[in-house]
DNA sequence: TGTAATATTGTACAAATACGCAAAGAAAGA
DNA sequence: TCTTTCTTTGCGTATTTGTACAATATTACA
């Protein structure tokens, strides 16, 4: 192994943050405008207190920045290129599922 | 909650599957060729069966595909496109990361 | 056919993650 | 100051993830 680990750990570290279902959906709604975490709460129907963790996590991850204005706190996306994320994925989600799940020998055509 | 949750998930499991530095390097290596479970194993210095179990969930995502070499199995990247989140991971990390850790109010100019 | 090489699967376990409820902090307004 | 609103943090719990070792295929080769 004459790999960085380092390196591939501060990589994953960021994209784990964009790995989660209600974290996407907060990232994606926030490509509009900045919000609170009250507003984002009601979006992805989850407790506020985990919502306000999910926002944690993609703040340590440097994919949203936030701002205090009186009573709330407006979440902003700090680096919108993560949404560029979205169409190598649809990419895949739209690729012929069977050849996902087979791996077959060499005279199997199903194979890429 | 009007979101498409369903869609979100599905999202997720593929960036998730990129969200683990081993599986980053195997993604990584993989671009130039494909590889043995074998060679991958000595990439990544963990178990084969550990990264036989890592391959499985990168296949299961769409990102890899196999086939069968007699003894072997051979592994290639089957959506390159995954490759284009290291640009915008990148630029995340060299961005300051000053402003990934405070969240501040109107007046703090840390604010992006 | 027996042995070696390659890969996957069963199992167990520790660590990390996602979650809600309750409590605490912080700012606004009566 | 007291109360309300908005957000974060403490805590407990259930689930998922990453891992290695052992056992089981599967193919190649002597």
């Amino acid at each position: 192994m004459t790999v960085d680990m380092a390196r591939f750990e501060k990589r994953a570290e960021i994209i784990k943050a964009m790995g989660n279902a209600a974290r996407l959906v907060i990232v994606e709604d926030l490509q509009n405008n900045e919000k609170t975490v009250g507003a984002l709460t009601e979006l992805v129907d989850l407790d506020i207190s985990t919502v306000s963790r999910h926002l944690l996590i993609l703040r340590h991850a440097g994919i949203v920045s936030c701002r205090k204005n009186g009573n709330r706190v407006l979440y902003r996306l700090r680096t919108p290129c993560v949404l560029n994320f979205f169409d190598c994925v649809e990419r895949i989600l739209n690729s012929d599922d069977d050849l996902k799940d087979t791996c077959s020998d060499d005279s199997c055509t199903n194979c890429i």
